[in-house]
DNA sequence: AAGCCTGTGGCAAGCGGTTGCCAAAAGTTG
DNA sequence: CAACTTTTGGCAACCGCTTGCCACAGGCTT
């Protein structure tokens, strides 16, 4: 007890006269006052307790309104914001979101993030951007030591094997996109009505061998979209072919594009755009004409598709709304509304935008 | 001292037969090993103190390597992951930074992300991004609202007045990038000479009258381009013009390029790539022959300016590199090293990359 | 007017680390 | 072997905010 008045006598002293005593304290006069102001400054200057001013401003109807306009006078006259450190130490809670993707540099992705940053914007919540490099083992790194970090995770393209995704979503919230899974809510692209779209399409401009050209073995989104090429494919009686695996880059658009041309076949669907582009320069390099020796439609739509040469035929779907989406279904899971089970599942729809890489099959 | 022998048990208690107490303490068996293990659950096993932990943590020379190990295989165990929030309390640190972009849309911006995340990343250092909307206000809002919540800030082509920045920068350790600034440490990007080459390219290519397409207005980059443009083409004679502004985005190119073919100009230098863009489907759409009857030169060699169509003749600077720098930069701020100043100026240099967009003048 | 609510706001105990200070232990030296 | 120095590691006070609990004041009821 014999501690308490002299620290809470300290404290007082400060607010009241902490202009003098910087004289004596502090060797920078402006030392002082341009340390941040915490809750204590605005409750020594509002004549409350900090609970009060911390009631004040999580919860402003459970103070009296004359307390509350007067706490919010002192709070804006010293320009205090609250250390969401702080707040988040008993919270428990970051308010923070973390979203993973394989590779920033994919124009796929930023619409993703641009989706993810809006919504959570909106939401007050802050986005720790993180590239795991299409590793699983920085996945599973980044999940881990921002467990404390953030408070949910949104997982692009997951390079996770089931098993680690459904050990992973037991102790952390977190959306999955473009990656099926049981064990975590999940936002999807329609990829299978896409690619059937995509080659009906195909077919219906005479197209009788096609090609699949595929991304990432690990990707789930390629996996799903071959096994949906191969059997529609089949289904139709055209001769199937593949090739690949490529890394989803413009640099492997020239590998790519050349064995291409080497299985004969007239019509390609590119794992995405990217890799679709690359295709592109390489047969416009070697003088095979796009489309009228070959078409090349490719998936996702990004930036770039519609002003490539020629303008790439593409398999779009609403890549920011998907990533809001996710936000949206990981913070209904991080505050649970009563009653309302949060949904698991997202499947948005994709259309075919056909631009000028496609025509008619050759003769 | 009654009370010191007495917490000491509870503590040692726990450790001992956490498992015996979970029985009776939690309704659900699995509720405690499933809260994240904190400093003291480590202690309690290692059987040290708190501090000692942290010590071994921090700085593993300050403790016994005997101890040490026992309490690296303490955390390994429970797989401790220290909680950042709780860290940057009393160290008063985040390790965040954020990065603050005019438009996450824009692909230039994504190479200055990139490069920082890089950089952040190598350094441990969290990247929490945010989308300023080309608002001075929104900058202003975030800079103020994350103040505790990041180290320090990255100011992506701000828009903030001089007077603005410098009373942000009195307050927050903050770089600019390509924003000139008295009062904090900057990277930039050499415009000036960046359009001088590009001038001296359209004028060897026999091009008289000129024409600059502008970007926004409270841009520092655009005044400076247009500045160095007006001064250069002037000196050399020829006939000079000036459009917009213009928001830089493609879909601003269509105006762009029709307000440009009525100046009767040959050859324009665009504020960046992405109006360039814009600029180059325009014309296109109205018959208008990129190069052969204007040359279109862009700035930034974006993602994208290479399989345009034609390609275009851009000036290309190290963005990613700039984002690094920038990084560097902050972080040399954040942990000033004995003696040493930290550089106040970087200047990255530019290159013309030439491709399909420019070619001789009509006639 | 006594007895009750109810609304309001203070107290103090955390949240999970860090760190200055100090005592005990270990190592050195003459 | 005593005296002294250096390590090593524990204690406890924070860091800034939240929140359960409780006391008190004022308005109501009867």
């Amino acid at each position: 007890m014999a501690v308490r008045p002299a620290s809470k006598e300290r404290s007082t002293a400060m607010a009241d006269q902490g202009a003098a005593e910087t004289a004596k304290g502090a060797p920078t006069r402006d030392a002082r006052p341009d340390r941040p102001p915490t809750i204590r400054d605005v409750a020594a200057l509002a004549g409350v307790a900090t609970s009060t001013v911390s009631r004040a401003l999580a919860r402003p109807d459970r103070v009296n309104p004359r307390t509350r306009v007067r706490i919010e006078e002192a709070a804006a006259e010293l320009n205090y914001v609250p250390s969401s450190q702080a707040r988040g130490l008993s919270s428990g809670r970051t308010n923070a979101v973390a979203v993973l993707v394989p590779d920033i540099t994919n124009p796929f992705y930023f619409d993703i993030i641009r989706g993810a940053q809006h919504q959570l914007k909106a939401a007050g919540v802050t986005q720790l951007l993180v590239d795991t490099e299409e590793s699983s083992e920085m996945e599973l790194d980044a999940l881990h030591k921002m467990r404390k970090s953030a408070d949910g995770f949104i997982l692009a393209a997951s390079r996770l094997t089931d098993a680690q995704l459904a050990e992973v979503s037991r102790t952390q919230p977190l959306v999955t996109f473009n990656r099926a899974s049981t064990s975590a809510p999940t936002v999807m692209i329609d990829t299978p009505s896409a690619i059937i779209q995509a080659l009906e399409h195909l077919a219906s401009l005479g197209h009788h061998k096609v090609c699949y050209v595929a991304g990432p073995p690990t990707s789930w989104s390629n996996q799903m979209r071959w096994k949906v090429f191969e059997e529609d494919a089949t289904r139709r009686g055209m001769e199937v072919h593949r090739i690949g695996p490529y890394t989803p880059k413009t640099t492997s658009g020239a590998a790519a594009a050349d064995a291409a041309v080497r299985t004969g076949a007239t019509g390609c669907i590119v794992f995405n755009d990217l890799l679709a582009i690359g295709m592109l320069q390489r047969l416009q390099a070697r003088g095979i004409r796009v489309p009228a020796d070959m078409s090349i439609i490719g998936s996702d739509d990004i930036f770039g598709a519609d002003f490539c040469n020629p303008p790439l035929t593409t398999i779009s779907s609403p890549i920011e709304q998907a990533g809001r989406v996710a936000v949206s279904m990981l913070l209904a899971q991080l505050n649970p509304l009563s009653g309302s089970a949060s949904r698991q599942l997202a499947v948005m729809p994709t259309h075919l935008t056909i631009r000028e890489s496609t025509g008619p099959a050759p003769q």
